[in-house]
DNA sequence: TTAATATATGAGCATTTGTTCATATATGTG
DNA sequence: CACATATATGAACAAATGCTCATATATTAA
C-alpha cells in the first residue's frame, strides 16, 4: 500500500481525539467522570469521595471545562458540576466494560 | 447520594483503561495503530509514512507490545507489525468518528 | 567470517503533567 | 461592613513522557 492509498487523518482530528483520550488517561479524572455520570456533584463532594484536596480536584475540574466535557451550575456558594459530553462518557464506560470483562 | 450507595470501580480496572487510554493519546501513536488497523507493516515503512525517525517508531512499538495492543511476525530482517486488540481499535475508530462529525 | 540491512534499546534531555501550598475570588450571613 | 464558606488559580516542583543520538542485536549475503 503507498502513501496515496491510505485514509489518512486530519491532524485537526487527531489533535482532537488526542485530547479527548488524554482526558480519560488520568485515574483522577476518570474517576470524577464516573462519578459525574452517575451523579452531579458539587466539588467537595467529589474531593472527599476521591480522597483527595479541594485544590487538586478542582485543577481537574477546570480542565475538564477547557475541554468542554463537564459543566456546572451554582446554587448559593456551591457549585454542582455535571458530565456535559454523552459520547465521552460512552467511550469511557465501553474502555471500562471491557476491562472488567477480562 | 453517599459513598455506599456508587458503583465504584476497582483500582485494577482504573489502571488498566488508564492504560489503554494513554497508549492512545500520543499523537503518534494514534497515527501507528490507525495505520496498522489498515495494514501489516513493516517499522520503517510506518517511519517513512509517518515521517518519523526509524528509533522513535521503534520506541513506540515497544510500548504497544507491552500493552499488548500490537503483535508482529517476523519475515527475513523484517518485523511485520499488525494490531492485535480490535476493541482498542474499535474505541479508537469511535472517537475518530466522533471528531471528524462535529 | 565480514559486511550490510532492519530493528531494538539505553542514556540523556526538554517538555508536559499532576500535585501541593498559598492565596485570590465569589457568595452568603450577621 | 467583617467574617465564614466554597471554589478557583498561580507558582513551584517532582515524576512521567517522547524524542534524538549512539550503539547493540538479529538476520542475510558474499
Amino acid at each position: 500500500m503507498n502513501a496515496e492509498d491510505h485514509s489518512f487523518l486530519d491532524e485537526r482530528v487527531i489533535e482532537e481525539v488526542s485530547r479527548i483520550f488524554k482526558a480519560l488517561a488520568d485515574p483522577t479524572r476518570m474517576k470524577i467522570l464516573y462519578l459525574l455520570s452517575q451523579e452531579e456533584c458539587h466539588v467537595s463532594h467529589i474531593a472527599e469521595m476521591l480522597g483527595m484536596s479541594q485544590s487538586a480536584v478542582s485543577h481537574q475540574l477546570a480542565l475538564l471545562r477547557t475541554l468542554r466535557l463537564v459543566k456546572y451550575r451554582r446554587e448559593g456558594k456551591t457549585l454542582f458540576y455535571s458530565c456535559d459530553d454523552e459520547h465521552v462518557i460512552s467511550l469511557l464506560r465501553q474502555a471500562i466494560d471491557h476491562a472488567q470483562h477480562q
